[in-house]
Order: C-alpha cells, then structure tokens, then sequence
DNA sequence: CTAGCTGCAAACCTTTTGCCCGTCA
DNA sequence: TGACGGGCAAAAGGTTTGCAGCTAG
C-alpha cells in the first residue's frame, strides 16, 4: 500500500496522507506551493503559483483544498483585511503579525506575555479564551543616519525575536 | 440660515455638520440610529434600523454613508468575522472587543497594558505603530453554581473595567 | 443655482456550489 | 469499480457604482 510512496511527497503532503487525504495531482501540487511558501499568500496568488506547476487546476480546486486543509488543522485562515482570505501552515506556537501598511508586507512575531494576558483577560470577563486575533498595523521607521542605504531594509529580520 | 437647527441633532448629526457635511435627511436618520446604537450593528442592521425611522433610505445610501462617516473619523469599522463589516462610533481611548463565539455578542473592555505593550513590540522590530487589532473569541464560563438562572448571565457586566 | 445626495439596478469581487466527468486507491 | 476529487460556469453574499433626478445651502 505504501508503494515507494512518500519519497518527493512535500511537507505538507505528507500531512495530507496521515490524514487519510486522497492525493491527487492537483492536491500535490497545491501541497507542494504551500510547503514552499514562506509568506501568507491569499487564494489568488496560491492559484497563480500551483498553475505554474501544472496548469490543470482551476480556482475552485485551490478554494476547496485551503478550505479542506484548513479543516484539517493543517492552514490556518488569516485577515489582515483587504478582502481576501490568506493562508500558512500552521505552526507550533502562537506567533503573531505586523502589516506594513506602506508595503503589505507581514512581519511575524512572538511574546510569550501575550498569550497569558489574553487568557487573564477573558478570566476577568467570566469566559474561557478560545481563541484570539492580534495584528499590529506599522510604518517602517525611518533610518536613524544614513549610513545605511535602501536595500538595508531587512537587516530588522534577524533580530529580537522575529521568526523566520 | 441657521433656524431653529441642531437643537435636535444626534450626537452624530452634530459631527457631521461640525464636517460641513450636508444633512439630508436620510443622513440625520442614520446618525440618529448610529448615536443611538449601543452595539456594533453592520450594514443590514443599520439599515433596518434606519428605514423603521423613515421607510425613504435605500441600503446603498447607508452604505455610502458609514464609509463616509469612515472617512470622517466619526465613525471606525469592524471586522469581527463572519462577512460583513461591523460599525461603531469612534471614542476616546482605546477599548477591545470580546466575541462570544456562541452567540455572537460583542464585550468591550479596556487594557492599559496593551497598547503600551503594542507600541513596545513594533519599536523593537524596527516599526512606528500605526494601529492595532485585538480580538478575543471566547466562550461564557459555566456558572460555577446552579444559584442563578440564565438571565443572570449579563452579571459580569459590570465589573473588571468591562466598559458599557 | 449648483455641488452634493439619493434610489435603483447593474456591476463587482471573493468564495461557494451543482453537475457531470475523471481518477485514486 | 466505487467513492471521492476536479473543471466549468452559474450562484451567492457583501459592497460599490453609473445614471438621472432631487435638495440642502
């Protein structure tokens, strides 16, 4: 039954099979987008990125499978407003998000503090936290000199806790 | 010009002509529903609302106008989930909102530490806050004695900084 | 009088679905 | 082969918009 299966499978693919998913060419293929995205791509994009692969996927089949994987635990459903949904893996660990608002671009965080907050907060209003959303909307401070040009951009990445 | 005006303009009625914002009188009727709304009602809310005051308002003026009042500053829209946009009156300060998932009832509450502590992440990664969102999804917490029937779950209310 | 509003209905956009054919297991 | 997945296009659901007539200022 395992034939010698599994072998190229990508990451999440491989989740899929645990999971007793039927893997069909589309499915793999749009697994294997997911695998390699490092940021939160919305449908469109995934859509974009998967026909690159193998043209023979339509919309509705990327729709249907975020939508199945999200069910399965294997995405996770983001809104960071502008109208369409985005998508990552889900991970280990509660991380959150900060979107540019000049560029779009999401930054991705962690604080141990805040988990626990969040779940004294609801303490205090009689409820058991299920779950909660936290984004920061953010310019990028403007270079303190200017020993450091454009393309320094990024050097933030590295530090103080950021992820990935 | 002035007549006998503003006497019984809402308190939103009264922004927007502090705006220089022509009221018509479908705008004054939203106002009205919008300085009277203790909740977070959405488009479809608004508009009943709306058209039981005066059956002459057509969904796409409300429409036209929350974004207006948007714009304005007066009023701040919502994403809670679920679709469509929710609208609240801007007020001093910040506040959060608690959804109950069960329900679908929003709590608002206050949290001194937090935007502090928002502030304090986005500086560290390098960024000026612009703004924040924090929601929490949350369940009632079953009553821990069987001393009080269902009504008495509006109780917690009116402790803990929980605002309104 | 005119810039700015409104109603109505059509247009938009993202996401979901029905139907029927194709395919994995 | 039989249950499940996929393509296509139509449908949904929320929100925006073009147009022509109305109105506050």
């Amino acid at each position: 039954m395992v034939a010698a299966g599994d072998a190229m499978e990508s990451r999440i693919g491989r989740m899929c099979i645990e999971r007793g998913l039927k893997m069909t060419g589309q499915r793999r293929v749009i697994a294997r987008v997911l695998s390699e995205a490092a940021d939160h791509p919305d449908v469109e994009e995934l859509y974009r990125r998967a026909a690159t692969l193998d043209s023979r996927i339509s919309v509705a089949t990327v729709y249907r499978t975020v939508r199945l994987l999200e069910e399965k635990g294997i995405l996770e459903r983001r809104d960071f407003g502008g109208g369409r949904a985005r998508y990552e893996a889900t991970e280990e660990g509660d991380h959150y998000h900060l979107i540019d608002v000049d560029t779009g671009k999401v930054v991705e965080f962690e604080d141990a503090e805040h988990a626990a907050l969040m779940h004294r907060i609801a303490e205090r209003l009689g409820f058991d936290l299920v779950s909660h959303r936290l984004e920061l909307f953010a310019r990028r401070k403007p270079a303190p000199v200017a020993a450091d040009d454009g393309a320094g951009l990024q050097a933030a990445d590295s530090k103080n806790g950021l992820r990935r």
